[in-house]
DNA sequence: ACCATGACTCCAT
DNA sequence: CATGGAGCCATGG
């Protein structure tokens, strides 16, 4: 497969403590305009434990209201529990917690 | 091939 | 800041 396991591999890539949003990863997938379908991919193929699709949320911060792995509040928890903050409404500091991927080349180098 | 759906995003009100 | 409509494109019926 191509679109799907560039986002898997992606996904895997974001550091612990970090999220980020479905449009930045469609563009480093190849795909600016895919988000949609990026949330697509991690909710027909979800694997616990392998893919950390909890760290990715919309591009405002919040949590997604469908979460496959058992709603919002587990996607919070699991957050949480990786010292990002979620704010009372589902949302996270993105200028804080964003994935910035431009200092993380390091990681297809 | 057409229509509906959706873990998105942007823009206008 | 909240809401709604439009654009987006892969998938499934």
């Amino acid at each position: 497969m191509g679109f799907f396991d560039e986002v898997y591999k992606i996904v895997k890539m974001i550091p612990r403590g970090k999220v980020a949003n479905y449009g930045q990863i469609a563009r480093l997938a190849g795909n600016g305009k895919m988000a949609r379908q990026v949330g697509w991919a991690l909710h027909v193929n979800p694997e616990p434990g392998v893919i950390p699709c909890h760290r990715v949320v919309m591009k405002d911060g919040s949590l997604t209201k469908s979460f496959a792995f058992g709603g919002i509040d587990i996607q919070k928890q699991l957050l949480e529990s990786e010292g990002v903050v979620v704010g009372i409404d589902n949302k996270v500091d993105m200028t804080k917690y964003k994935w910035n991927t431009e200092d993380s080349y390091e990681n297809w180098f």
